[in-house]
DNA sequence: GTTTTTCTTTGAACATGTTCAAAAAGGTAT
DNA sequence: ATACCTTTTTGAACATGTTCAAAGAAAAAC
């Protein structure tokens, strides 16, 4: 049906045939027997691009983790100081989802299972938490902090941007102002957070409990997320 | 097949069955038909009984909750002091849920879910969430807080608890001793915490942070949960 | 140009969650 | 006992994600 186009065109092609039903009708709602027809090619050849539904989802959370790190990057630029950045680095980020709620369901439910391909922690995602967190990574990349804490904030703003996305999801009012508001509100709160750890009576236990995550492979090595982001790489 | 049975009854029976399959093969390796099939019953006699596959997870897991703050009051009669409280009711629950990571994938797979009832911020387990916010609302309730940390409190000890449950799903180790260990590391912490609160210059902080997640609606009115847990009701 | 190999497409078939109309069983009033 | 109503059971049918062997098209080898 569509011929001289490469193997990639035509993924190309079925992923935004599928892209543009998942968010006219959600994810649960379009079967593969509709992308398939809206993409001109039968049931078996969709499945000769994607091993399976989820799969397209899978595509999809790469592009926008891409994209995070590109739009991150371009207005990190243009900030000025840390409060700007992490505005960047969170708002960038729901900018890119904002119309994907119906979609955004698929990539939530598969979190909790280890066996899944899209699990949240499992290893077929590893490339994507590793991007993401070297977004929040590169937000923090002027500020002096401890060792210890500096491998550490990205994971816990990676986890609140987790937890932003997922409040997103429930988020029913216009335009999704509640999430952009509480955003907002969380952003100042970790700047104040992270003068609070130089005050050794906060500081201390705060060891103790990055000791603990530490211990329990909650946070990843930083080095694995910095070394990423530079080799392109677009599907 | 099963003769003068109430409807309960038999219902109770197809649970049992299906809860002993989804422990021996894991929930998604079950199908309905052999859950029928091993109840003695047909298929559509199954769903007579249960609407859907996953309400029979539903089911489940009132019953764990349920469970819970059963083991947790019997439990708090003897401890001397929060953190003995806290221990048991970290552990108690993870006590009951620990051979069922299988079945619990299921109960993660629609947390994101809005529309789906096992949604885990939808209205159709709120009655769960109030059980179980419960629980830890009465592991607190002689100590001594300022009411909006008394209210909140609850709510973090929760959220808390549902990170144990998914690191649980994640773990390995034998008898998932990581997960008993993180939690045995996370409750002196969050004692450590509770004390710290007392500062003036961590509480304004937590003050708004408090504020903010107040407004975005993700604290509930304590008072729902405070009034349940004296009616019984089991399934 | 023909043969061989590889890539792509196809539609039927399968597995499984779910629905449903009809039948069977059980109970109740007369 | 009969007629009527409600509860329970049944199996076929449906929807949809996925698989697969076979066919067709394109490219490579000769």
């Amino acid at each position: 049906m569509f011929k001289s186009t490469s193997k990639d065109d035509t993924r190309a092609h079925v992923f935004n045939t599928a892209l543009a039903l998942f968010r006219e009708k959600g994810f649960n709602e379009t079967t593969m027997r509709e992308v398939a027809k809206a993409s001109g090619l039968s049931l078996g050849a969709a499945y000769y691009y994607f091993r399976s539904k989820e799969d397209m989802v899978g595509a999809y959370y790469e592009h926008v983790q891409i994209e995070h790190l590109r739009r991150a990057r371009e207005g990190f630029a243009d900030a000025r100081n840390l409060k700007q950045r992490l505005e960047v680095a969170f708002h960038s980020k729901l900018d890119i989802i904002a119309d994907d709620r119906r979609l955004l369901v698929a990539l939530f439910r598969y979190g909790g299972d280890s066996e899944h391909p899209l699990s949240w922690f499992g290893p077929d995602t590893q490339r994507q938490r590793d991007l993401s967190m070297g977004v929040f990574d590169e937000a923090l990349s002027d500020e002096k902090l401890p060792a210890d804490l500096r491998d550490a904030v990205p994971v816990m703003l990676w986890a609140m941007h987790m937890g932003l996305m997922l409040y997103m999801l429930f988020d029913e009012s216009p335009q999704q102002q509640q999430t952009r508001k509480l955003a907002d509100q969380a952003i100042p709160l970790s700047l104040q957070m992270t003068k609070l750890l130089r005050v050794p009576l906060v500081r201390t236990p705060i060891r103790k409990a990055l000791a603990a995550l530490l211990e329990a492979d909650l946070i990843p090595p930083a080095a694995r997320w910095r070394a990423l982001g530079t080799e392109g790489g677009e599907a």
